[in-house]
DNA sequence: GAAAACATGTTGCATTTGCAACTAAATAAT
DNA sequence: ATTATTTAGTTGCAAATGCAACATGTTTTC
């Protein structure tokens, strides 16, 4: 059920003919270069092919707020995200990423190839990934107080976890920015979720206790 | 552009085919019932087709969140929206609800009808524009103070109007729920703008003076 | 139209949070 | 290998927030 890729499923001959047939353009960033910023407003979506980004806003009281972690063939763009309003996509490591017309995308062309339909469901599939992931981080962001915050982000990761631990995939300082806290108010309350034997750590590998 | 129901553009002989094909249910529910709990775990979505509702969570502190306002054409469901922790839609006014189940909508059948495709787009338009509304939630929610918060949301609904001038679709009660924030807190702060000359109010009329 | 239920508005106070300013540790750069 | 730079970990303090407990106003309900 899970799709990898929006070609998930096409044949590489295939995918090559649609890229030309899109238009498409590959292009790679090295670490820490910006990928997009609000400037573009172009309705591209980009695929990450390899590499990862963050997509991230800076608020007018200069806080960066990490939106969003984009890994090797997550989709970004105007369309799914409301770019434009001050957000960029900064690359975390040096990366490929590929930029397509989203209006190529959804637009069912009149020869009707097989392949376009094979492409709509897995956009339909991947829109309903963001969704849920969306959904995930909308749950973490309501809880009122940085203790929630942090346990619901946790209980999140360490339920793939039959153990319950797991590794955070971000810097603590990241952290901070993508759940929308100041960073020392932040490693206070983990320091606190420590001493109430909530959870463990080690660097950033967590284990969640009880809950 | 905007989509007003997944079955915009389709003839209405074709959306009662398709009705009976998906065997959908239509079902009506009073003001304040319950249209569905966490107890669903079939994969359907529903469609309001008249009426309005709220889609709530309560966390274990006994806080009310909701999640979204569900108006006329809204759809909802497991897949869109990870229902299943403890979320419930809860009707806001009389409601008539249509349920399909998801997979219907998605597979795209083998005889190729033509309104199948057509229907297949509108959701989705229908995802991306959810996309679309989650981020601004995610954006009202990532700021750090109930001012910005308050702000940050009022300039998503004064930015349709020239005269910077709304209602809010909520009690202040539920607005505060909305925003994840205690209520007294915000009335508190929005006295503060009020003061500070950044909204005039009357009622729920709000005019949002200088950003 | 009286009573009940709910929404709005307000306040004092304890708690949580953000901010600023540090030190120490770990990584990256030259 | 030494020096920068970034990340992690702390702390005091002011500001923001949540909580509880009210008063008042408005809408429903019977």
């Amino acid at each position: 059920m899970e799709v990898k890729s929006i070609f998930e499923g096409i044949s590489d001959e295939d995918v090559n003919r649609m890229l030309k047939c899109f238009e498409a353009r590959k292009m790679t960033f090295k670490k820490d270069r910006t990928i997009v910023t609000n400037i573009i407003n172009v309705k591209m979506i980009g695929i990450i092919l390899s590499g990862s980004a963050n997509m991230v806003r800076y608020d007018y009281n200069g806080n960066r707020n990490i939106i969003e972690k984009l890994e090797e063939n997550s989709v970004f763009g105007e369309v799914f995200s409301r770019l434009g309003s001050d957000i960029s996509v900064v690359a975390t490591s040096d990366c490929e990423v590929l930029f397509i017309e989203y209006e190529h995308i959804i637009k069912r062309c009149k020869k009707g190839c097989s392949y376009h339909s094979m492409l709509t469901d897995n956009v339909l599939k991947l829109l309903s990934q963001k969704i849920v992931y969306l959904n995930e981080r909308l749950e973490v962001l309501s809880k009122r107080t940085i203790r929630d915050k942090l346990l619901s982000y946790f209980e999140l990761l360490a339920s793939s976890s039959p153990k319950r631990t797991f590794t955070i995939p971000f810097s603590y300082t990241d952290l901070a920015d993508y759940l929308s806290v100041d960073r020392s108010a932040m490693m206070r309350e983990i320091k606190n979720l420590k001493d109430d034997l909530v959870i463990k750590t080690n660097g950033r590998r967590i284990t969640l206790i009880s809950y």
